[in-house]
DNA sequence: TGTTAGCACTCTAAATACGAGAGTGCCAGA
DNA sequence: TCTGGCACTCTCGTATTTAGAGTGCTAACA
């Protein structure tokens, strides 16, 4: 098995020629298209060797004897690592990109929905993004609202003016002034604060001794505990998975239900989205490299986003492996940008 | 053309036993294998000519010269309308069901999730459930926050305790003193009253001589106006569309792609369900009965479900027109009515 | 008059054959 | 080290064949 360090220029410029074939027609490539290529003057027979040499290194492959050659997920990986040459978008495809995003801008879930619409409708692929999630989001007003029995109804509103509600179930019944009260209580003193700090300020608080503090607040805190106790459910936007049923690589019907079970599932996909959370910048997973099986065929092209500079969640395109990722890279790299905008200008 | 009159009793078993036949393995039904239906004792040479007569009638068809007979949407739709013998639930399944449909009962949009995966996960088909969509709907509590500029998060929750939260434009800049005492002023004005009639309200103080009422009513008026003026977007909750992909009739991929489309869009989808609100009971459409083109291959079976005895919503299964209907019937029938208790008793 | 047996006919689906075309690997020579 | 040549392999599309299923029709039968 030869090493990568056995590739020199020629070798890797008939890598690259031959991936982006490959993603242009989709068909395999043989040795006689290549060497029409102007700047690769060689003979089919040296090409013959030389793409010889790269299937041994494991970056091509035969589907079959006589059909050409087409790349492994490992080639794909060579060409995207240090191969590409990305083309960054025109400024008036930007500026158009930034006025879909901003027209009519009604709330966050809006602009997370047409985010990923916009992915998946300039990509022809799929297009998804998680919703965003702060650690330091901050309190804005919390308010309680009595149910049947023992369950209250929270609502409770964040800087970043999303709306949560959830039901808690109280270990005794409350009044409606009770519960009022209770509001006007944590109002005061954790409005403004991170989630986060309030966890922790609530643990104190209850940890503290009890006799000092008003049975009130102890209520207040307890309900306050409750609420805040999980964080809300990991989510994303996914669109135009239809899409993904027109590419020939995922027409297997098999593959293509449990793609979908994957994506209604949500759980594999939004632990497969967080590993990018970390990462700075364009992140991408090609085939097999996800490690979930569902997603053998597919490519996903990934970006984090960022609201005042703190990473708060991930979008990308969903393809398969044999996309046009010079054009798909840079894409998901400036919308990522633009919505992490759209979401502070507020 | 025949008429329905010539179907004597005989033809009629026999297209019922072809039908129960066809639903049950698939493949055309040939006059040999209904000849040894022990209720028929008939040559298949007679059969033949029965068959002749119901394809004269357009009740079944023949995909080639020398394969069975399989029923049109007509055969089905007679079939089910007067054949068809449909199969009760047993009371214990019928306590797995319920079991199943309130187990940790967490809020409305929950139940809904249950039922629809219910639907899905017992027919091996795909369910749905519309979000209720009440006439009649209460307004508990509404609060106005402010946001940038001219614009004001409005929540409001509805005695279905659900929480509706939308951003509305104002005409100029309100203090956050302004926006407490309107919402002040609307609570006591508006709280238990229907949205409806709320409308109603809103357009006759709008009408009236300004003069009489104070500007902080106005601007309260004014901002409700523009919560309540549209309604919120319909919606519903799909699951299991995966166990569509299983389905030889639905493999082709054109068609799988349009019906997924359709799915996403929602509007057709909608719209088609809303027809099931006016009907009593179940209601089902078969193949291109529903006139839109990605359900040509698909049939629906559904019903309306209420909350204290008011039509709110519509739940089904969707599947292949080759489908259990004696079973789906049924279950479709009681999961409406478990929907409805469930969402009554809060 | 309704039912049945017989039979020729049609059509599908699976198996088989076959040639064209594409692409390869390898060898020998420049 | 590169190149031309050549035999070889494999796919793909197109016929061709065959077996089987099911039909429609006709003539006989009860």
């Amino acid at each position: 098995m030869a090493s990568n360090q056995d590739l020199n220029e020629r070798s890797l410029y008939l890598l690259k020629t031959l991936v982006e074939r490959y993603i242009h027609d989709g068909q395999p490539v043989g040795s006689r298209v290549l060497s029409k290529d102007p700047n690769l003057k060689l003979s089919p027979a040296t090409i013959r060797n030389v793409m010889a040499d790269l299937e041994d290194m494991g970056l091509i492959h035969s589907p079959h004897t006589s059909a050409g050659r087409v790349p492994t997920v490992s080639g794909y990986r060579l060409f995207v690592n240090s191969l590409l040459t990305v083309k960054p978008l025109e400024s008036s495809e930007l500026d158009q990109l930034q006025n879909s995003l901003l027209t009519e801008y009604d709330g966050p879930g809006d602009v997370l929905n047409k985010a990923s619409r916009l992915l998946s409708d300039v990509t022809k692929m799929a297009g998804v993004v998680t919703l965003p999630r702060r650690e330091t989001v901050t309190l804005r007003h919390i308010e309680f609202l009595p149910m049947s029995n023992t369950r209250v109804l929270v609502i409770f509103v964040t800087d970043g003016q999303e709306v949560h509600n959830k039901i808690i179930h109280t270990d005794r019944l409350y009044s409606p002034a009770e519960l009022q009260q209770a509001a006007n209580y944590l109002n005061s003193v954790f409005a403004g604060r991170s989630l986060a700090k309030i966890r922790d300020l609530i643990l104190k608080e209850m940890d503290q001794d009890r006799r000092q503090v008003n049975q009130g607040m102890i209520d207040a805190v307890n309900m306050a505990q409750l609420t805040f106790a999980q964080q809300p459910k990991d989510d994303y936007v996914l669109s135009g998975e239809t899409n993904l049923m027109g590419f020939s690589e995922l027409s297997d019907m098999e593959r293509l239900k449990q793609l979908f079970e994957a994506f209604s599932q949500k759980r594999g996909v939004i632990h497969l989205l967080d590993q990018c959370l970390l990462a700075e910048g364009v992140q991408i997973f090609i085939g097999e490299e996800s490690g979930y099986r569902a997603f053998d065929h597919c490519s996903l092209v990934t970006s984090s986003y960022s609201i005042n500079d703190e990473v708060v969640g991930v979008l990308g395109v969903i393809g398969p492996t044999r996309m046009a990722y010079e054009k798909v890279i840079p894409f998901v790299d400036v919308t990522a940008k633009l919505l992490g905008a759209a979401l502070n200008s507020k």
